[in-house]
DNA sequence: ATATGTGCAAATTCTTTGCATTAGA
DNA sequence: TCTAATGCAAAGAATTTGCACATAT
């Protein structure tokens, strides 16, 4: 079966997303499944789930936004928050903080290390592939701190969103 | 009175930290007092006594925090919330994120733009100058974005802290 | 005088914990 | 089999909202 072919063929499908994204979707679906054995967590279904929400989702998600793209009934929200925890600690997804607070999280994998510019009103989000972290934690280290990490987001109104109040 | 006097005054009462930190801290304090009231907001004694924290305090506090450092009924903690977030929205205060998603908030002036290197164990703060928020806030305006922010904070375990579980 | 700020109480939102049950390795 | 993961219910922390009263301009 030819490339033109597989396109026209997922087109009168409705297939809902490229195929590329599909297959990188899936391979970092993947990876990340791979990761979790590495680690000794176990791969449940509700796992895999999460996972593939986050390889699809181009934006940071927070726990409930995470459990609320989940069909229902896949799992609680308990255990997107517990899940979600483990995923970091043991560096498959990365931990973001919008500006009121909440934690966000996308699959660090594939990516590579970046952050994001959000709208302030609708949510909307860029990728900033700009980062200083390296240096940050350098300087952490040079204090004597282990464990860095960091966080650094942008805030702003989006052209959609100016002119509202 | 010679500086030297003024010194050996100071120290004989117990007075609790250095001149300059108080002059300074208090031009901070007036410097936004000022700012307030360009901006149309209020001059009470609550937010000075809020001012006279954040002057004095080398680390961002949170809400709860800032209450707790004022003078016991001073002003309710409600009030400590809706005044810092009344700080930020006129810039007299800039707003940060602990890594947990508490917000926290230092004064503007004086010390410039800066960052921070916070234990997660025991909440030390160092100062961190090095910061790309131009850099970040122009790739936002490169999207159409306004009124752009951002938030970047370093995590770590501090010396102190470590060989703890 | 009058809009803004404050205090108190209660509601909301996000997140964590306890414990009995289920299901991967 | 045996420990990690899940679901449900409930607790907890941080923050916000509503409304009557107080106060700065």
């Amino acid at each position: 079966m030819a490339n033109d072919e597989v396109y026209s063929c997922l087109q009168e499908m409705n297939f809902p997303m490229s195929i590329e994204g599909f297959i990188m979707a899936n391979s970092l679906v993947d990876q990340s499944l791979n990761n979790l054995q590495k680690s000794g967590l176990r791969l449940t279904k509700q796992r895999k789930a999460m996972l593939e929400v986050l390889a699809k989702a181009e934006n940071p998600l927070s726990a409930e936004e995470t459990h609320s793209k989940l069909e229902s009934a896949t799992c609680d929200l308990v255990t997107v928050y517990r899940s979600l925890e483990q995923f970091e600690r043991i560096g498959v997804v990365q931990l973001g903080v919008r500006e009121n607070g909440t934690k966000v999280y996308c699959l660090s994998h594939g990516h590579g290390h970046h952050h994001h510019l959000t709208c302030r009103a609708c949510g909307r989000t860029e990728r900033v592939d700009l980062c200083i972290g390296e240096e940050l934690e350098d300087v952490g280290r040079s204090y004597g701190f282990t464990d860095l990490s960091h966080v650094m987001e942008v805030f702003g109104t989006c052209p959609e969103c100016q002119g509202g109040s």
